[in-house]
DNA sequence: TATTGTTATACTCTATAACTATA
DNA sequence: TATAGTTATAGAGTATAACAATA
């Protein structure tokens, strides 16, 4: 996330249909929100100045969304297989691997032999992984209020109740067969 | 968008503790969304439902959803030069140029010289651009349809207005010094 | 035969730097 | 000096195919 300065900032565009037109009224400028009616393209861009938002948390330390996420399930629900939190994520197994790794590296995940089953692994945060998953949790969570406080009074539980109801009553992403 | 099949569906995942402890129940098993309380992840998954059911109408008329997009800036805002689309829609300039290209490819868009500024071109849906767009709003309709369906009565401007709301109290994603 | 992890690879989207031609 | 468009390039994230080890 770097930072730039060329041009002058302004919220919205001034279009070149009003400029041919010799109207210079900001009235006239378009919407920094073109699609304000797709509900996929709302979607898409709250989910970026949310994502922008928790970066600052990620940055702190030095982490990226997607491993947040699977360092959660595996606190979770500690033995947990590659491929299955490839399947709580929706994350491809073969993706998985280079992940793993980068968190194994950094001494926060392990790959514990399962006798059991031999091609598998049973993954376990490492002591290490259980105090960076307390910093994460606490930071996390003052996200979470900025987020709670933008969308205001019980506006977290409605909108959490939609997306739920969109991830429920719409076809999955991924039938767990692509993983 | 393939499909694939290789192993047997199953919508929740048992957890190797689980099996370790000896249970089996399917109560047991981790959900598929294991963020609940995430605004961020959760927004990040209703998108890519939302989508997956969009990329439906774009697969029928073989178009991106970032390409429709720029379609409906330029549709209702003709003569807008790339820079102001870019701005509208989040986009870098600098990769404005090739999807301009490919639409102007498909004679569905046309850069026009612009007298006054020759550094810049007025973009213009041409009259095959407006009948795909035609075709297009009525199928993107339909699927908007659908995704009202599922969240129900009163659902849909809900949604939005906590989207816009996100939009509107967060920091913007770019500066647009940065487009 | 099927599953788990793995490697290699490709494709899309996004990001940065540097150039040109115009203003 | 700044802006609009362009090119080249690099980096994420995600996708498929093919393989070894194990069940």
């Amino acid at each position: 996330m770097k930072r730039a300065a060329r041009r002058p900032s302004r919220a919205k565009v001034a279009p070149a249909r009003a400029a041919q037109q010799g109207r210079t009224s900001p009235d006239a400028a378009i919407d920094i929100t073109p699609l304000p009616d797709a509900i996929g393209y709302m979607l898409r861009r709250a989910h970026l100045v949310v994502v922008k938002n928790f970066m600052t948390v990620c940055d702190e330390l030095n982490i990226r969304p997607g491993q947040y996420g699977i360092l959660t399930v595996i606190e979770n629900n500690p033995g947990l297989k590659q491929i299955d939190v490839s399947l709580a994520l929706g994350i491809k197994r073969t993706n998985m691997v280079a992940l793993i790794d980068i968190l194994e590296k950094r001494a926060l995940v392990r790959r514990v032999v399962v006798r059991a089953d031999r091609r598998s692994y049973a993954l376990h945060l490492t002591p290490k992984g259980k105090a960076f998953m307390s910093k994460l949790r606490a930071r996390s969570a003052q996200h979470e209020e900025e987020v709670s406080a933008a969308l205001g009074e019980n506006g977290r539980a409605q909108l959490l109740s939609l997306l739920r109801r969109l991830l429920e009553r719409l076809p999955p992403i991924v039938s767990d067969d692509e993983i």
